[in-house]
DNA sequence: ACGTCATTCAACCGATAGGTTGACAATTCG
DNA sequence: CGAATTGTCAACCTATCGGTTGAATGACGT
């Protein structure tokens, strides 16, 4: 769990530091689109966007599937999850109360959260 | 809160999508460092790990003192906390119960966490 | 079969990233 | 003062980024 594939991180924190592919993750929040749904917001060619895409895809943050001539696109949340795992290490210098929170909920007894939840 | 200073955004996840930098950020998690120090881990000259360091203190990551010829380095939790809060917005992609923790945590009323912590 | 729609590919472009080297600046120590 | 320590600056190099254009691919509608 501390590595954490860092090769990886690269990729997805990467894919995250453009405002156009950030935009098109928060389309996708939004449920499947297309590669065209997804470009239209930017002033940009469909061949731009199409590279944005892929490097979304390639950081395995968004996933594709070919329908008919069209290519949906969905979010693959695992990947900001690896992402937040990251951050999460960091999560007590700015957030002691968070912080405890979440030890409690990673610790190896889930009790108090299932009474919660149920 | 929406808009979040993309600019400021893009230049944080880039910053952390340098497995460098993500090394000196590490590294200042245990307190302050100079600059060789958070160096002295990497195969690379000075001026290339003083390189990354400029990016880490553009972004806000870290902050810089001058003390004497030695530059000390600490951790600037500010800007990390701003690229937790755009991965919030996914949170409940990847895990519903994380989420509903943080939703109570930020709701108007603090009571139920305040009796768990003390 | 033909045209059109959705998308990619290949080539190109200027800007930036990530690294090096060598010279410079500031501070401390003898 | 002079030498060593700590770090930056400037120039350079190669690779990648973010975008364009124009042609190619593949599936659909008639």
């Amino acid at each position: 769990m501390v590595e954490l594939q860092s090769a990886h991180l690269d990729q997805v924190f990467h894919a995250l530091s453009d405002p156009t592919r950030r935009g098109m993750l928060r389309t996708l929040a939004g449920g499947e689109r297309s590669i065209s749904d997804l470009a239209a917001p930017f002033a940009m060619t469909l061949a731009g966007a199409s590279k944005h895409l892929r490097m979304l895809e390639e950081a395995r943050l968004v996933r594709r599937e070919k329908r008919g001539r069209t290519h949906f696109c969905r979010l693959e949340p695992r990947a900001l999850a690896e992402a937040d795992e990251w951050l999460a290490f960091y999560r007590h210098f700015w957030s002691a109360r968070l912080d405890a929170l979440e030890a409690e909920l990673l610790k190896p007894e889930p009790k108090a959260l299932e009474r919660k939840k149920k």
